[in-house]
DNA sequence: TAAAAATGTTCATAGTTTGTACAAGTTTTT
DNA sequence: AAAAACTTGTACAAACTATGAACATTTTTA
């Protein structure tokens, strides 16, 4: 089904995973794992599913999970049931919603956080559900109810997995939407992987004031707001210059700041790309710049 | 839940918990806790669990409980009912909101579900949290930001425990709020209980329009449709008899309703009073009148 | 107040985990 | 055939960890 057949040598999963190749090996001897097909000649030959593995492995890895623990885990997620890909994962959520059958959903997504690290959950199974519910709702095949319950049931699940995701350590952030905006999960998703990312996130919802969000982010000592818009007419309806004095450094996200960034400008914020995992990064890199580090 | 497996470090969780090393085995030698599994050459690996665990000791601690108490509060607090009131814990939820430390939040919680029941920490500890905040709000105590995050937060608190109740084999409801709508958290609580009290429920958030709203009940096959009405001019704003045809059985409770149960009337609908945890008892006495049981 | 208990830290010694390095031989590529 | 890349096995060092005991402080108890 999937592509299992060796093909990439040691030295290029060296190069892609930035795994030396001397512990690919060492991996291979102490935990049985990864265990590559070989050559004739019995030279290592990487499948794409062993890289999927070795990333996931690297993740866990990476969130304070001992190497030995981060292979168990791996391989014992393996021996419980086939590992199905996040695509299908999300198809199966997918269904499960548009048949209003929560329980069914519930069950994917805890399979989900077993087999995924939770960004690959957040972006490679949720997300492509709810991008497609909004298309089918576009089109009329789903129905505003079905498209309000998967809503309200995925932002829910997300948001407990940003309350169960302690604070941090990191420079103060506010996360919230422009006013008026009715959709909050892009802003969710957001404050999710900044959190993740080891900032101190206050997440206040959609749809928090202007005055109030100042108020807070000064009372918060908050380095940066991150904001999202998906409506233009959020932008289009503020004043010139209207986001700039409200924390150091404000910025603005979310389909109607990417399809206009100069109006965001505009305002006196800055767009940073759409995609939440590289926000992370460019924002401290702008709080360096900005000597708010 | 979710993780019980040892996968951290002692270094990592010293990191994690600012908790010296020599201190978590001193504690395990002394207090017998944690005692977290062992790597095969004797090195400790302690679980998500054992993390949850100390966070609450140690914010016992720093509450001025001596250590050996804390951790027999908490070895106890696993087993027998604790000393901790519901009251209490709701005051210090709404500290903890208030100064927007969410981990602080999500420990009150935690400690709540495991010391009371659901219904308990529903309408005893996040419920007088939310009016009181409310009420500080309109006073001019707290801020709107600060409202809008406790909202938030707590909302999608209420959410994931509604997501992970899984549905019933009772008779199907459909809740969400009249259009217009703001504030959804009395219908999640609304739903929440009567998943509870063994209904098929489907929550489909705030704001459905009743057109959907009778789709989706008739394609669901529910018995009524519960909704829930904050503001006077929901009520007002919507047509003689509005409500009677999208279900054999209409309630609509929340504020707007209890102030004005005319209205509700006039619209096609039956009041049954507010609070949700007889609303499961009328509403089935209801059914049985209508035969629709 | 003095003794006792509780609590957190430090040390020394031995064992574990983990990533890297080297040697000698084999396979693949140029 | 020569060079480059790979293999296995072994070795190794740095960083961590375990245990048990001693120690200094603070808090509680007598």
């Amino acid at each position: 089904m999937r592509n299992d057949l060796g093909v990439y040598t040691i030295a290029e999963v060296e190069e892609r995973m930035s795994l030396s190749s001397a512990l690919l090996r060492q991996w291979e001897r102490r935990y049985g794992f990864p265990r590559p097909e070989r050559s004739p000649g019995g030279h290592r030959l990487y499948s794409e599913t062993d890289l999927e593995a070795l990333r996931h492995i690297k993740q866990w890895i990476s969130e304070g999970v001992a190497p030995a623990q981060a292979v168990k885990r791996y391989l014992e997620s393996l021996t419980q049931e086939g590992p199905r890909p996040p695509e299908t994962l999300s198809l199966e959520l997918e269904e499960a919603l548009l048949q209003a059958d929560t329980e069914a959903a519930e069950r994917v997504l805890s399979e989900a956080y077993r087999l995924h690290p939770v960004e690959t959950v957040v972006m490679d199974v949720i997300s492509p559900c709810l991008r497609r519910i909004g298309d089918g709702w576009h089109l009329g095949r789903v129905t505003t109810a079905q498209e309000h319950l998967s809503s309200t049931y995925l932002r829910g699940s997300l948001q407990s997995l940003l309350n169960l995701m302690g604070g941090s350590l990191g420079p103060t952030l506010v996360v919230s939407t422009l006013p008026g905006e009715q959709h909050e999960i892009g802003s969710l998703i957001t404050a999710l992987f900044l959190r993740r990312a080891g900032y101190t996130v206050h997440y206040l919802g959609p749809n928090t004031p202007l005055a109030d969000l100042k108020a807070f982010a000064e009372r918060t000592r908050a380095r940066a707001i991150v904001l999202s818009a998906m409506q233009p007419i959020s932008l289009e309806s503020l004043p010139h210059l209207a986001l700039r004095p409200l924390a150091p450094l404000v910025v603005v996200g979310g389909r109607a700041a990417a399809s206009d960034p100069r109006s965001v400008e505009r305002l006196g914020a800055r767009y940073m790309g759409n995609d939440p995992r590289d926000l992370a990064e460019s924002l401290s890199v702008a709080l360096k710049e900005a000597g708010l580090w």
